[in-house]
DNA sequence: ATTGATGCAAAAGCTTTGCAGTTCA
DNA sequence: TGAACTGCAAAGCTTTTGCATCAAT
């Protein structure tokens, strides 16, 4: 929590957004670091995570922690949801009935005040399903 | 990946599994350690996390790692959600309608083989929001 | 000129793993 | 007996952070 509000424009950072909105792959951030080097040969990973997050405060880009180990990032700030490989890890976009969604207005809440929530499908991708097809064939 | 399935029933898992199903804390792995050490001083951590991945798979205790950061467990295998504190982690039961939620089968599923979802409120706990107030007293 | 932001490297935090010894079946 | 499991410690990975330097305003 030791990072403010954004307060300069930074190459850097400009950078790293635009390289995000590119891309529809859902990175990580090391994969965020690999793209915008290309750019930024001597950006640091150190700055990549610290823009990531001033970005996700400043409600410029998601972050999507859900299931474990690394966080992934979009930078597609259109409501939808989201569908993690069980396999891979790898997210996809997902555009379901936004009716199929509990009211929080009415969620019993056990004493804590409700403020949201985040759902993820999970499954497999059509790259590991087609892996597995073709390892089922032997 | 390394682990297989269960194929002894080993003291220290016993132990594991009595103490996470008493405690209706969601405790972290360390959580757990320290709780379980009370009774098997030698078991190290590593022991406690094989047996909770084990555990896990055994569908015998659930693994609630949305959000980031550490894993939680989950002994009450009996289906119901649960609610993040945005502030210090905890986590709570929730009892919502389960009609609420989507239907898979309707689900556009973007070439993913759609098994499930996950899904997780978040919110502040009633620790928090005492501790909250009484800051706002000043 | 300020001071926020960067680059670098070290450290932190959670989790996994190699290995030798132990124990359950 | 012998393979599964444990304890210990080291390593792995992602993320954070201290500090001197750089650069945006």
């Amino acid at each position: 929590m030791a990072l403010a509000k954004i307060q300069r424009n930074t190459q850097q950072r400009q950078v790293i957004l635009e390289e995000l909105r590119k891309l529809r792959s859902h990175p990580t951030a090391a994969e965020i670091y690999a793209v915008v080097r290309k750019r930024l040969p001597k950006i640091s990973l150190g700055t990549v995570y610290r823009n990531l997050e001033l970005l996700v405060r400043n409600r410029e880009i998601n972050k999507l922690e859900s299931g474990g180990n690394e966080a992934r990032f979009d930078g597609d700030m259109m409501r939808h949801n989201h569908i993690r490989c069980v396999e891979c890890g790898r997210i996809g976009d997902i555009f379901d009935n936004p009716t199929d969604f509990p009211d929080i207005a009415y969620t019993h809440s056990n004493g804590y005040e409700v403020l949201g929530f985040r759902m993820e499908y999970y499954g497999i991708c059509p790259d590991c399903k087609n892996e597995n097809d073709s390892k089922e064939d032997n």
